[in-house]
DNA sequence: TTTACTAGGATTGTCGACAATCCTCACGGA
DNA sequence: TCCGTGAGGATTGTCGACAATCCTAGTAAA
């Protein structure tokens, strides 16, 4: 096959470091608050401070960072109120991605997302307790792929690596493994059901109860707590 | 009033560099495809190329520039698939702001988005041709920002944005002005009503009388043309 | 005519160094 | 004890220069 003949044109040097600050932000290894430091981070990467500081600026824009001039940048802190504004925004963009998948190529989105589901099967049984949230994550990622939308998975994707620092932070791998195992499952059949309108309030329903695991009171039905509308400094990026 | 004594901590030149490379990719003025040659842009802005290409690398994990490898960087082009992506991705985020808008403050709410019709039904008088296209996007900025929601303004700047290079590129500064300003105000109407389920059936006709008004044939509930998934080079941005 | 190869020029990628700003903390006065 | 002041150190912001890569012509061979 030649299928992956693309190593022409490789990543840029500032890519691969956004995505490895990424990880670390997200796995909990950069936690929320730390401050960046240039000159130690680029010893870590062994590159000068320049692609460095265009890999932060990207995750300044992608809102991951947070930029106070003269005084460095810093991992943005997930407020209570936040965790609430990702999964609705969450719900948003993957209640889109599910009406295209319905509407589009439905079948091989249920294969792709059977897949997924099948991971979570063995990831439920895994000891490591981080497997079962991983592969949930990776069942909504797929989810929002199969959509076919550029733009839909380019939002989700720092949605998900939000979501990903709200579980590090709270450290709640919860034990339901059963439940969301079957929550994901009933989508799918919705799915190849074609009931679109199931699919959407199965969706919902997910989310939500996701929302009330985490942070239980703000509900994503019930008006939402106060998300503050102006950011910090250098909002306008 | 005390309230601008925000100077301190200015933004950063990244920062300024940026919203102004925005503000000409949509305009027009950076035309779709263009190659932005580092060190004319960085005459021109009077800096050197490192906070130069500190505020590129900000567009590139926008989408607004695409990045290839020892080549430069271009202005995305927009191919017709996107005009529907585009909508559609401005539907699901409109669709969920307007939710928390009506389960949240929704007076203030309507007081903003009153005001930004106002601003419509005198541009729909104005000579130039464009007033009327930007308060109608101004008005879904404040749409947006009245949601409180810090993710779903930040994704809907780029999606407005793209939105102006649509209108730009396609040149449809279409005349039907009092059917636009009729469908707003239609919709602040089922607002002050309390009736969310005719908001969003407004807002979801909104947009798709957008579409069809700039991309016949490719409805948003008609399902999506063949947009690829598969993104450029650099996609892991 | 077409193809392969080779300078030449131009652009991007990276680096190290200097300037500007900020935070900390000790010092002195009220 | 509290507040204002001023080094000192550390960090960020910016710049200019060098290295690596790419595109374009031009030349020569099949």
């Amino acid at each position: 096959m030649l299928s992956d003949i693309e190593p022409v044109n490789r990543e840029s040097t500032a890519s691969i470091i956004a995505r490895q600050l990424r990880d670390a932000i997200m796995t909990g290894a950069l936690q929320p608050g730390t401050q960046l430091g240039e000159a130690e981070l680029a010893a870590r990467f062994e590159v000068s401070r320049g692609p460095l500081r265009e890999a932060m600026q990207r995750l300044v824009s992608e809102g991951l960072l947070r930029s106070e001039r003269h005084r460095g940048l810093f991992v943005i802190d997930l407020e209570p109120g936040d965790v609430y504004d990702i999964y609705a925004s969450r719900a948003a963009i993957e209640r889109a991605a599910a009406i295209r998948i319905m509407r589009g190529d439905t079948d091989s989105a249920v294969a792709v997302l059977s897949e997924a589901l099948d991971e979570m099967v063995s990831a439920a049984d895994d000891p490591d307790p981080n497997a079962l949230p991983e592969s949930d994550l990776r069942f909504h990622e797929a989810l929002v792929r199969a959509s076919g939308s550029r733009r839909l998975v380019r939002m989700a994707r720092t949605l998900l690596i939000e979501t990903r620092m709200c579980l590090a932070a709270l450290q709640r791998t919860d034990q339901h493994g059963d439940d969301r195992v079957a929550e994901h499952t009933e989508i799918i059949e919705a799915m190849k059901a074609g009931d679109e309108q199931r699919v959407l309030e199965l969706l919902d329903a997910h989310m939500e109860d996701a929302i009330t695991r985490l942070a239980p009171g703000s509900s994503l039905h019930s008006g939402p707590p106060p998300s503050v509308p102006a950011d910090g400094v250098d909002i306008a990026g």
